[in-house]
DNA sequence: GTCTATATGTAGATAGAC
DNA sequence: GTCTATCTACATATAGAC
């Protein structure tokens, strides 16, 4: 087995288990019982458990940016590549509603071990951040960055709550509730009159 | 000592620890060190940590609905008192940014670890629903469980995302967004031809 | 590259003195 | 009730054989 491949493979295994159970939960054992080889071996591709998590962290970077990219590629209209980010709720409702969402619950376990790696998880949300809010712009909005921010929060306050009430109704009523909210913005640009509120 | 005295400064100490540190990442030594006692003191009060994390739960649970009474009593309609709920993201906001919801930072916790626990951990959400709920139906709304459970998420979304990016004007944004969300709902109940949406 | 064996630290938990 | 001393398990990490 080539080095780039085992190491792969690794980071992997690791991203797939921190998400499930949590990164300081999982152990060296998890990890090696996962890929199928010996927990010595880690070292030879990594210093330290650390280094799996910045790995992990930029394996995941790089797969958002390629889902941007393809939302990008897909959606005729801003409303409609954001209507992608609004239904990952509902493509990933299962793991979600085990596991949560995997950005927030990582940002949260790494604040709470005040983890020198904090500031790179928090680039995850930075990605959706500076996608969404270019949506927004494009939608004529000069609020874009907050809606931005308010659209990540609400997607976050849905899977924190699913999580905790494993209830898949709940869900598809928020989502619903979201696309609406996307579609008074949208109308907001065409009428620009009437303010949000009225 | 009274066993009794002794034993809430420790749940006391855990409680805060475990809010900030997390609770498997919080030891034994971290609590006897802030209640200056010695490890094995423990096992007198406790059989194990789990024990002490049903106890850090059950005084949660207690202190919880002490708060949702005070604002039954102080609120003097159900706007008010819904209200006092939307205020504690702006009261805690100091923590909140450094680590997150009490609440949802728990749950989301035990859900990775898989831990007994978590039914009743997810108990103080249920408080939190069934008291919203309740401000819901008196302002005559059928949807009311809905509505608490659409708040509750809200209010997760905020404290998660602010955890992340340590924003304090994000938090005021998004506080004064549900403040104005509130007036929709009191209002679409004065005025009951029209819709939410409209 | 991957393994086995091992070092080292720290966690939760127990026993028994005071 | 609280302490010190100790046990056991498991974590990360290292050394060196293959």
């Amino acid at each position: 087995m080539s080095a780039d491949a085992t190491r792969a493979e690794i980071v992997a295994a690791a991203d797939g288990l921190f998400y499930r159970q949590g990164y300081e939960h999982t152990s060296f054992a998890d990890i090696a019982g996962a890929v199928q080889i010996s927990r010595g071996n880690f070292y030879y591709h990594f210093r330290a458990k650390d280094e799996i998590l910045e790995a992990v962290i930029l394996a995941r970077l790089q797969k958002t940016q390629a889902m941007l990219d393809r939302w990008e590629e897909i959606g005729e209209t801003p409303q409609a590549r954001i209507q992608s980010f609004i239904y990952i709720l509902i493509v990933n409702r299962t793991d979600i509603k085990r596991y949560g969402c995997p950005v927030g619950t990582l940002t949260s376990e790494l604040a709470k071990l005040g983890h020198s790696a904090q500031d790179d998880a928090n680039k995850l949300f930075s990605l959706f951040r500076a996608w969404l809010c270019r949506q927004f712009k494009l939608l004529g909005r000069k609020d874009a960055d907050a809606l931005a921010l308010h659209l990540l929060a609400r997607s976050q306050g849905v899977a924190t709550l699913a999580n905790a009430i494993k209830d898949e109704d709940f869900i598809r009523r928020e989502v619903l509730e979201l696309d609406a909210w996307l579609h008074e913005i949208v109308d907001d640009v065409r009428l620009p009159r009437r303010t949000r509120k009225s």
